[in-house]
DNA sequence: CAATCTTTGACTAATATTGACTATATTATA
DNA sequence: TATAATATAGTCAATATTAGTCAAAGATTG
């Protein structure tokens, strides 16, 4: 019934159409601010919060003369529920170097990752990679970099 | 959608057109510079910024009556010794978002890295998955992760 | 009314362009 | 051969051109 009733998901909307069309996007942000007729930094605020990773969207950009905003959207895999769901369920905002071993390993026993995809994984996760003084801080920073990697695997490109 | 705007980067593409062809290229400065009709040393900006070591190029140049400028491809699979020289004075202890992103795309470029091994590794450092406060810091750990993979992945073979 | 989402703008950061000045190598000339 | 003239490239800082961050203010929603 009612159309986009804010200014964010107008401009969400636009982009998005031209995605139907275009494998990407690509904008001066100041060109679609005064499309618009909003500020620069709204631009940002509608990719951040509708444009993300999650959701299918890889975005770039560039500063200085020549500059723009680039956002690609990208194909969801056949593994990506599970990913998906073990981000939810498992992973959390902490998690300890056990436990996330124990999930690469499952995952590459299940054929989502590769041997060596597994190892890299692991590496930059491992305790001594992250050599961070504190234990909760520790977990919080593998939490980030797993869920990070987990959420790009989910997409192909 | 559209290509480059500014003229740096019109100016790489060609250059790397040239080298997609031949082993290297050697430039008079300013006669590069006189094609693009930009000032000579616009033509140094284009070198520091796109065709670093990080980006795997070598550059060597003369001045005086016959000078020049060549840029030479380094392909880090074949040559052991860059990438040793390129972890130990590029990432060091601390390096920044573009500098390593730069670094593994060389490495995809060159095959030591798949396009999906690449992705995971880019997703590990990028810095909003590590969000971390200090830039510092996060510089520091990007470091750690960067060379804790590429050991990992060098101990594999 | 409390929580969440949107809008705004001041400030920051990154990148590109330009030109004056410097450094170095070759060539011409005394 | 020494020196001067010429022909290159390099450095650096000022300015211009973008995009990013953050927090406060305002609007919407449950």
């Amino acid at each position: 019934m009612e159309g986009p009733t804010n200014i964010s998901d107008v401009i969400e909307k636009y982009l998005k159409g031209i995605l139907a069309e275009a494998e990407q996007v690509e904008i001066r942000r100041s060109d679609i601010a005064d499309q618009f007729n909003v500020v620069p930094s709204q631009i940002n605020y509608v990719i951040k919060t509708r444009f993300t990773i999650q959701n299918g969207y890889i975005v770039e950009s560039k500063r200085g003369g020549g500059g723009y905003i680039r956002i690609e959207k990208v194909n969801l895999l056949a593994d990506a529920d599970v990913l998906d769901s073990l981000l939810t369920d498992v992973v959390g905002d902490s998690i300890n170097q056990h436990d996330a071993f124990a999930i690469i390993n499952s995952l590459f026993n299940d054929g989502v990752l590769k041997e060596r995809e597994a190892n890299i994984i692991l590496a930059a996760i491992d305790k001594d990679t992250l050599n961070v003084a504190d234990r909760d801080v520790e977990n919080t920073l593998r939490a980030r970099i797993l869920i990070g990697v987990l959420n790009r695997l989910r997409f192909e490109d």
